[in-house]
DNA sequence: GTCTATATCATGATAGAC
DNA sequence: GTCTATCATGATATAGAC
C-alpha cells in the first residue's frame, strides 16, 4: 500500500480536506478542489454527487483520523495527568487551527445535519477519552477526589478550541501553548501532594 | 439620538455586523448586505469603498461594542471570582458563537493586517481585563498567591472561545455552560480557605 | 473513467441616469 | 445621495466526446 501513487478520488478527498482546513466550506470552490488534486470536472461528479458530498467525505476521514491522533496522544505511558499534558502540548500547526473546530462555524456546515455529525460524534468522544483520563487519575489517587471530571473534561477540550482562535488573532502561536500552560497549572492545583 | 431613524450608512454597518457573526467574510455577498439593510448598491458604494471597507467598519463597532460589553461585566460588584464568574457566565445567544472570534478563522480576514487589528486587540484587552481581576483577587487574599494570572487568564478567554465551539458542534449551548463550570471549578481550587 | 465544452446563476464592482 | 443598468468573473453543475 505504502508509496502506492493515490488514485483520483483519493486525491480529491486529500485536496478537499486540505482546503477545507485552510478555507472552510464557503471559502473552497469545487474549481479550487480540482486545481489542487490535478483532476479535470468530469472526475469529481463521476465519484462524488458534487461539493457537499464531498465535503462530507473528507470531514468523515477528518474526523477519523483525530480521533486516532487523540487516541495515540492519550494512551502514551505516565500519569494521568503527564497523558493530558501529552494531548494538550502536542505539536500542531496551531495557526492553521483546528480542521474540525473549524467546520462549525461554517454556516452551511452548521445547518446541515450530516454534516455535523462527525464534528459532533468527534467532541463527544474527546470530552468522553478526558473524561476517562481524570476519572483514571482519581481512582488511582493522583487527583483528589473531588475534581469534577466531566466538566473540566469539557473545559480542557475547550480550552485547546479556543487557544486556536487567541493564537490566530494575534498571528503568534504562542497564545495557545499560553492557554494550555493556564489550564495544566489549575488543574495540577487537584494533583494530591502525596500518593500513597 | 435615540429613536432616531438609522441612517443609510447606519444601516449597511449594522447589517453587515449581523452577517459578518452569522457566515464570516467569504459567506457573506454585498447583495445580502444590500438586500438586509433595504439599501440601493449604490450607497454601498457611496459610503464604502468596497466589501472589505465595510467589513473593517462593522468588525470595528463589533470589538468596541465587546469591549464595552466585557468591562461592564468585569466591574460589576462582588469578589474577584464573581466578577470573572459573572463574565463567563453573562446571557450569551451561545449557538451564534462569537463575533469577533468567528472571524479569526475566515482566510481573508486572517491574511489582511488592518482587519486582524480589531480582533488582535479586543482578545490583548480582555486577556489583560481578567488578569487584572485575578491579580487583585490575590492582592486582597482572596486568592492564593501562587496563582499563575497571566496564563490563568489566556486559558479563560479561551475557555470561552472553545466553548461556543463545543456547544455549535452539538447544536446544544449546555456544552458552552459545562467547558465554563469545569474551569470555574478548577479556578475554585485556588480560593484560600478563610480569608483574614 | 477522464476530459472538455457549456449552461446558469451569483459575485463584486462600475457607469451613468435621476 | 440613491437608483437601476451593466459588466467581467467565478461558482456549481451538466452534457457529451473520447
Amino acid at each position: 500500500m505504502y508509496g502506492m501513487a493515490m488514485d483520483t478520488r483519493e486525491r480529491l478527498v486529500e485536496s478537499t480536506r486540505a482546503l477545507l482546513w485552510e478555507r472552510g466550506y464557503v471559502g473552497t470552490s469545487p474549481a479550487a478542489i480540482l486545481d489542487r488534486a490535478q483532476v479535470g470536472q468530469g472526475s469529481m461528479y463521476h465519484y462524488f454527487r458534487g461539493k457537499s458530498d464531498l465535503a462530507q467525505a473528507a470531514m468523515e476521514r477528518t474526523a477519523d483520523e483525530m480521533k486516532r491522533q487523540i487516541a495515540a496522544d492519550m494512551s502514551a505511558p505516565g500519569t494521568a495527568f503527564e497523558r493530558i499534558r501529552s494531548y494538550l502540548h502536542r505539536e500542531r500547526d496551531v495557526l492553521k487551527g483546528c480542521p474540525i473546530g473549524r467546520m462549525t462555524l461554517d454556516p452551511e456546515v452548521y445547518a446541515s445535519e450530516p454534516a455535523c455529525e462527525p464534528l459532533d460524534d468527534t467532541f463527544q468522544w474527546l470530552c468522553e477519552t478526558l473524561r476517562g483520563v481524570l476519572e483514571e487519575g482519581k481512582r488511582d489517587g493522583e487527583f483528589v477526589s473531588s475534581l469534577p471530571s466531566a466538566p473540566v473534561a469539557t473545559a480542557l477540550a475547550a480550552v485547546v478550541q479556543g487557544g486556536y482562535v487567541l493564537a490566530r488573532a494575534a498571528h503568534d502561536p504562542a497564545r495557545f501553548d499560553e492557554a494550555v500552560d493556564g489550564a495544566l497549572e489549575l488543574l495540577a492545583g487537584f494533583v494530591r501532594r502525596s500518593h500513597d
